[in-house]
DNA sequence: GGAAAGATTTAGTGTGACCTAAACTATTCT
DNA sequence: AGAATAGTTTAGGTCACACTAAATCTTTCC
């Protein structure tokens, strides 16, 4: 396209590639991204992956290491922040004053990260009162480019039977396991207890806020509590 | 980019190039807009109109008769609207809600138009009541495709000595003399009335709600008065 | 009516972003 | 260590969108 990015001329494939390797940066413990890793996360095929991260290596966004992966720049660390903060800002805003709903928002918020300015995105986080997670629970990065550390917590399906806590936030993108969870009432903030877990990593029963519910293993890991 | 569209997939480009025609066939009376015309409000070369045409009319968006220029179908007519509706719900909303400078709106719609879905629009039109009328004056098309005709208006520039008015839109998308007109007391929805006007196009002395004002002749035929 | 002027289209380039298929590198397995 | 496997890059193709330069069509003006 050419559909053309707000200004510092970043397209928006290669805003969504920064911010897809700053995330795998986070998940992966240090260890570089690879090309495989984002063709799966992007849904490309690899050889694209490849010719986008020559782009922005020659942009001096990441460095890549042939045939070893690719690591973020200081700046393009700061552009995925500035894409990620966008984002954030986004989906909380349509949630709280356009009342769309937790699951939907996220489509939405991909699109129009790429077109809102930097004083749009800085005006909604304002009349929200500069909020520090969106509605997923994930910290929003402030406008200088910091983040706060992701709080501690572990995936549901790591809790041990009687264990309780918090749903911090839900990591997961797809609007259907999205609006699932929401429907057994799995959302940022309320208490869940787990009641039982079947072995070899089966489905997890607990109490959400009291009632008795029940998930499978690939949901249960996406639940982050503390 | 190839940024991608919302959906019924048109580019971005595509829908600036119809919202164009649109907005060429209603000022034109009845004759078919030309691939000069549309170069120069696109700020594209000539050649690269021909291309675009060329695509929009494989679609069927438009029906392109060579070198005798282009006409919006049906269905070209209903994208274009659907494109300035958005941009339209958009600017009123970033100056309404958001408290944008009504001058500072027009850039930003310009990219959000493109990335916004039809649900966001009609959330962000239902928030302010379902205007009619964005800041400038301008009419919003409905969700339903319709959209009023613009309401009769003069140009400041032919009114005779003595007459006044109201100001019923500003049709003019530069944020420079926007601003300046609105440093005058010139927006929609004040009362103008002329004192005197220099022949051969000159400059047009006015009271604008009382005051006394002088603007050129450019600006002075941007501005619609009822 | 024909030639100059002006508008339009065609031809040929370049870039970003995607693809598949083939070549290559690195790792892992015996 | 050498071969199979898995992951990565290169090679080559496509499409949308821009450009300039060259052809072509229309109109207008004597």
């Amino acid at each position: 396209m050419t559909a053309l990015p707000v200004q510092g001329a970043l397209t928006a494939p290669a805003e969504d590639c920064l911010k897809a390797i700053y995330d795998l940066e986070r998940s992966g413990q240090g260890a570089a991204v690879t090309t495989n890793d984002l063709a799966h996360r992007l849904d490309l095929a690899a050889a694209s992956v490849t010719g986008m991260v020559k782009r922005l290596a020659d942009q001096g966004l990441i460095d890549h290491a042939p045939y070893r992966g690719v690591r973020l720049t200081e700046s393009g660390r700061r552009a995925a922040l500035r894409t990620l903060r966008r984002h954030r800002v986004i989906e909380t805003y349509l949630v709280q004053v356009l009342g769309f709903g937790w699951d939907r928002v996220h489509d939405e918020a991909e699109r129009l990260e790429h077109a809102a300015s930097d004083e749009l995105v800085d005006r909604m986080a304002a009349s929200l009162g500069d909020p520090a997670t969106d509605p997923h629970g994930a910290p929003i990065p402030t406008r200088e480019g910091g983040i706060a550390e992701l709080p501690a917590a572990r995936p549901l399906a790591e809790l041990a039977e009687g264990e309780r806590g918090v749903v911090a936030r839900v990591e997961d993108e797809d609007a259907d396991r999205l609006r699932y969870l929401a429907s057994l009432g799995v959302v940022p903030g309320v208490e869940v207890e787990v009641v039982e877990r079947a072995p070899f990593g089966g489905p997890v029963s607990l109490r959400v806020a009291g009632t008795p519910r029940l998930i499978g293993p690939q949901l249960a890991a996406q639940v982050m509590v503390a």
